[in-house]
Parts: C-alpha cells; structure tokens; sequence
RNA sequence: CGCGGGGUAGAGCAGCCAGGCAGCUCGCCAGGCUCAUAACCUGGAGGUCGUCGGUUCAAAUCCGACCCCCGCAA
C-alpha cells in the first residue's frame, strides 16, 4: 500500500481525500489540514471540510498554525509516507517538509499549467472567458505552483460556466487523474516535465473589492464576473438611498437588448424590469438581494423600492 | 458575548422613534371598457402584525424572553 498524509483545507479538496480513502492501493495515514477557525455569524469555531472527512473516517488530523517547526516536522517525518498529497491546504509548504516523503509532494491545481499559476486558478478562467481550462496534478517544488508536470486533464468552459459547475468539472476529471498519476509515478511510468516558465501567468487573490461592479466596464466583463466570483467575494453594488449606502448582491443578470443609454451605473425601470447601464449597453438585473434581505427578483424589487428608478449605483 | 439589518394579506414594502379604525404597490377573484395591451375603470376576497409574556383604558408600535431569515466581519 502507497502511504499517504492529505494536506487540505476547504470543500474542494474532500472529493480527492474520499477517493483515496476509498482505493485499496493507499493508505491515508494522516490529514493536515488548517487550523479550526471562528466562523459565521456567531464566530462558532467550526472544523475545516476536511478535518471533518478525515475524523469520520478515524484519521489522525493535524492542524499545525506553521509548519516551520522542529516538531511537526518530526511528527510528519515519523508518518514514513510515500507520498504528501497536496489539494488547496492553503499554506506555503516549505522545503524542509517537501523533502520528507519518499515519492514527493504531489499537487492538484486547477488550471493548465504554466497558465495562472496562483490562488484562484478556475476562478480567474471563468473570468477570462477561457474556452478552456483544466487540472494539473504536478511536484511541488519551493516556487508558486512552478514544481514539474505529472500529468494534466483539459476541461471545456461552457459560456454559461460557474464555480459550481467547473469544480464539479474539475472533481469529476481531477479526481480520477489523481488517482492514476500517484499509482504510476510510484511504479516509474511517469517522468516529471518540467514547466514552460516563459509561458507562465500568475493570478492575484481575489478580495472583497474585486465583487464591487465597476459599471464603467464592458457587458460581458460584468456577467463573466457574476460567474467567476462565487461563491465569494460575489458581485454586489451601491446603492445611495437617502443617504444611506445599500449594498447590494447581485445573484443573476443578462445582457438586455433594450438601450437605455444613460451613463454607466445608472438604474432605469420600465415594464417591471431592472436595467443598469454600463460603458457599451444595458443590463437587465434578474435577481438580487439587498443588505439585509432575502434574495428576490427584480420584479419583488421593484414592487418595494420603485424610487430605485434613475439612481446611480457603485 | 464580534458588528448590523429584517419577520406586517400570495409577493415586495410603509407604518414603530412620538401607543388610538391595518396601509401602499403588485398579484388573485368578479364585472366593465377597448381594434388592441404587462393598458384603463368599478367592486371583492385575503391578516393570530414571527412566538410567548409584561405595561396600558388601548400595543404592529413601549418593555422582557425566545424562534426564524439575512448582510458584514473572520
């Protein structure tokens, strides 16, 4: 049996931890995982998505705030893995733990490879309007996503692509290449290419500012967007009601084939409909949600806050 | 004890601060008008005002507890 320690963190990660749970030829002999955090409303302390999966299958779970340190490093040295299998843990690894397992340190990322190496690969493709993307299961090395290629799955984006849809694009083809790539990497079949770094990208953190619309941008920018970012950090605007700032999500528009030709930002209603102009047309808003409040449709909207008729949102 | 908004007719909201007939827009039902409509007119049904308790002659409104929804933050 391939010994392996999981390192992950969040939602995304669990479907490849299951799956080697599941497959006889490994053994999961320890998850690494972030440390519980205070979340929510109430800042509950609750357990990452994957502490949660590895305690249900009675796996020792370690949250180490660093991995600089003398002790974790002896605690993962003692594991004898073969393999430290890396999906979204969500820390810098550094050399000296990179350097403990037998067959190395293998990571999933979802993107081609050297194409946006960095946080938020599927996210930036979407934004992009990439016609396609894929996953890359790749060595670690001391860089940001630079370590060899192992092997790599291409995946189509539908031009009605979300998060939700391409990470169940990316579970349902990474998953299983995972699988494939540490069985034979361990028996010799596959030999690490090295990465084009010329043809790298890299990506930036997305943050809360990133969801706020810039009305000034293109149509289709804008819906990528609404695609792109969720479900965080969203697409939300401004609203100065009274002087009062509103904010508010929007959770799903179109392109609208009316002209209200007003300046970018601003709202016009006609028919029960919610249009915003932005730089080369308008846009009709079909659901959102004001601080507050539950999600709702344009038309519920309106029925509550007709005076929303010619403001200037940001 | 992280900060904050909300729960009022099927939907979205106002009324609450300053207690005194339960409102608005839309929808729904019936009828009318029109060549015509996501139009207009007339009439109508629909409510334990989140729950429980307190104060009061009187509570959607003030006080207390609880339940539920949501935004922020992390």
């Amino acid at each position: 049996m391939i010994r392996i320690a999981f390192f992950g963190t969040p939602e995304f990660s669990v479907p490849f931890l299951t799956a080697l749970v599941d497959d006889p030829a490994f053994e999961v002999v320890a998850v690494v995982s972030q440390p519980d955090r205070p979340q929510g409303r109430n800042h509950e302390i609750v357990p990452t998505p994957v502490k949660s999966v590895a305690l249900d299958h009675q796996i020792p779970v370690l949250q180490p705030t660093t991995l600089r340190d003398e002790s974790v490093l002896a605690t993962l040295l003692a594991l004898n893995a073969d393999y430290f299998v890396v999906v979204a843990y969500g820390k810098i690894i550094p050399q000296a733990v990179l350097d403990v397992p037998r067959l190395g340190c293998v990571n999933v990322h979802p993107s081609l490879l050297p194409k946006y190496r960095g946080p938020s690969p599927m996210n930036w493709a979407i934004a992009e309007g990439d016609a396609k993307t894929g996953v890359t299961i790749m060595l670690l090395d001391a860089g940001m996503d630079t370590g060899p290629i192992l092997s790599q799955t291409s995946i189509g984006l539908d031009s009605d692509e979300t998060m939700d849809t391409l990470m169940a694009k990316a579970h349902e083809q990474g998953v299983p290449l995972l699988i494939d790539t540490l069985k034979r990497f361990a028996t010799g079949e596959i030999v690490p290419v090295a990465q084009n770094d010329e043809a790298a990208t890299m990506t930036k953190l997305l943050d809360r500012e990133d969801g706020r619309i810039d009305w000034t941008l293109p149509m289709e920018v804008i819906e990528r967007r609404l695609r792109a970012y969720q479900p965080w950090p969203g697409l939300w605007t401004v609203w100065m009601r009274n002087g009062v700032e509103t904010r508010i999500k929007i959770h799903s528009l179109q392109p609208s084939d009316f002209r209200a030709d007003l300046p970018p930002g601003t709202v016009s209603t006609k028919n029960s409909r919610l249009h915003v102009d932005c730089s080369d047309g308008t846009i009709e808003i079909l659901e959102l949600q004001p601080e507050g409040k539950p999600r709702m449709s344009a038309e519920a909207f309106l029925l509550g806050y007709s005076d929303v008729n010619g403001a200037m949102l940001g």
